[in-house]
DNA sequence: CATGAATGAGTCTTCATTCAT
DNA sequence: AATGAATGAAGACTCATTCAT
């Protein structure tokens, strides 16, 4: 944990230690959340698509919904250390390190769809409450991240003084999701039916990427 | 079917009759569906929560699965002719309509909660194909009609010329999405913990307007 | 009743009057017990099929048991009647009155496949006592019947002494029950999978006319 | 697969391999499954009646469908081996194996009625295509065997040249089956309502031998 | 006389989890 | 450390029947 950490007063996470097997079941549940749901994808589900043992699941994680608290580890975790270390980062300017948030972002939820439906689902649901005691952990650690730097550029003058960054973040997190979401209507509804989903993708990078950044600037009042 | 919908081409959508008792059931099964997700609630939560008979389910509706599909079109018809009412208002002025848009969306969202965290599940859980029809078919109507009025706009030379609609309305409907689903986070990062549900709502749609509205003037590069 | 039926000690059968209504639900349960069996019907089959309302079913019936003892009455009381009148008939000789009876059981069955085939199931479950009994009575009042003739038969020297009645209708019935079961069948291993299904008929009418009666006189002893 | 299934084109079937407890399950099926049905019997009435966990019937077998189609495989597969043993037998006189087959086909039957009740059941309703398509698929096999017989027998001049092979089978299957079925009645008929189950049987089984093998002979037109 | 609405009991099946090995 | 066998609880749904009108 490094210093910015103390400073911002992030809450250390306990995670389970992850071998191979683990992660090799993790991806393989990854999958079936998204496409079916957690509630419908069953633990026989996971075990015959992961090529391993039905008990072997409860074993390993000692149940379903533990399971789905170590994937969520497994993703945010790391997530995490890629914000702290952008920020940290003294060689980038302010607006350097916000347009490549922003590409980052973009880049993970579009190359990670599966987690990123799953992290929606999770939200939308109200039932489990140790998931989504788990998200708001990590969704404070971010936000205290990027509001840190959202105040250092105030302090410099460079951006407006009045922002929302809950609002701010709940804009691109928000647009980002639900064109993952709208995809296929995308798709559709522009006439792109034959397109790889690889091409697509790009091309909702790029769009969503001058897109975010264009709203940022009108929200954040800066030109560069 | 009026004459935008043939103008459009929106197909029009087979609704069951809905009796006095369907609504109170959907009504019902609409908070359980938000809570616990659709596969979370069963068949006898519905019936125990709306006070009758756990056979009444099947018998008024057929099925689990049709009380769903009941249920999108209960809501999303009036959604529809709310729309196509707006638009064809001779009276507003395109600028009125955009705002209006944004604003009742913004307002059925928020007083409407549990059936868009429903919407919302739905879509991001590829399971059943046949919700995922009808919320597409609406989806298709309702951005038709929202395009009819870019492009009057557009021939008004009061807007950009190229606008995609689909990630314009993307963006809104991602936002306020985002904004329900962290609305308890929001509260706490912002330490409204005490702040009633309903004030804090009226706070959440203001915010919302504004900044929406701003969003749309930046992307569809127009000034008041 | 007649004469014989005193001298033969057959018990009437008492017998639920049927109105038009009555035997034209009865006639579209047959088909539907035929194809999918007694319990694998529902009474909701039966009036979707037969186009009434579903609670009529049992207004009229009482319910779905005695649909089915009112559909053997219905079909079993003709069939004794018919009996009674061939083997009292002055003007037929012994021999015609056999042939006769062979060839119109023969009919019967072809022509009226899905009430035999409901009156196999009856008496293959041990279930329902009530229309066992049922079943039983008309079998024994059949059999009398039978027995009176053959005894006719024998007093005049015509055939054997030793017969064993039951078994000779047993080889009759069970003949032709497995000929109606393996029809299909039949066609499949003799190749005439093009040959309408009304042809078939005739041909296994023809081929078991002849084969019964071989094996009648085989087990009789007569020559014509 | 031996060579005579070669020569006769008999196709191989996929037989679920059975442990003791399949087989302690399906011997008890049998006989709810005679006695009800099986859309009389519930799957919980087997697992009350074998003595195991409810749950342990889909364990095992999938479903109440594949329990069936098991136990048919468990009980028709025995009976083609048998049959083409006795066929491929060099010490045995065509005439020896014909009366062999008469008396082992109506020992099965009378010894395994319950099964033959189902197999009954099955045929006479239609409902069940995969079921019947076993069936079918084992009785191409035993008539295929029969038939290589009987054109031996017609090769070496022993007996007539037309025979209708389905119908013999049919005549000797159809009047077992119907003394199954008839037993009781038979017993009530003849006044033998004090003779044990078991001695009805050897005395039908004895009746049916003589009776079977005089038709046979009559319609294949031998003597001894 | 006829029926739409309603229901308690029952159907088959699947579930996550446990436990002996 | 890993797993095949087993299970109690719960799942959605269908059933024949009833009853007020």
């Amino acid at each position: 944990m490094n210093n910015s950490n103390k400073r911002l007063n992030l809450r250390p996470i306990n995670i389970m230690v992850l071998t191979e097997k683990h992660t090799q079941i993790l991806e393989k549940a990854e999958l079936l959340f998204a496409e079916k749901g957690f509630d419908g994808t069953s633990v026989r589900d996971i075990a015959d698509y992961a090529g391993v043992n039905l008990a072997m699941i409860n074993y390993y994680f000692g149940s379903k919904e533990k399971l789905l608290e170590a994937m969520f580890h497994y993703r945010m975790a790391a997530t995490r250390e890629r914000l702290e270390d952008i920020i940290a980062n003294k060689t980038l300017s302010f607006f350097q390190k916000v347009e490549i948030l922003i590409d980052e972002h973009i880049n993970k939820v579009l190359n990670k769809q599966c987690f990123f439906r799953i992290l929606f689902q999770a939200q939308v649901i109200n039932k489990n409450k140790q998931i989504l005691k788990i998200i708001r952990e990590y969704k404070l650690g971010y936000t205290k991240l990027i509001s840190s730097l959202i105040e250092e550029g105030q302090k410099a003058k460079l951006i407006r003084k009045e922002i929302d960054v809950v609002l701010l973040l709940t804009t691109m997190t928000g647009t980002v999701t639900q064109v993952v979401i709208n995809k296929d209507f995308y798709r559709e509804f522009n006439n792109h039916k034959k397109m790889p989903d690889q091409a697509l993708n790009e091309l909702l990078k790029n769009k969503l990427s001058t897109h975010i950044k264009q709203v940022f600037k009108s929200i954040m009042g800066y030109e560069e």
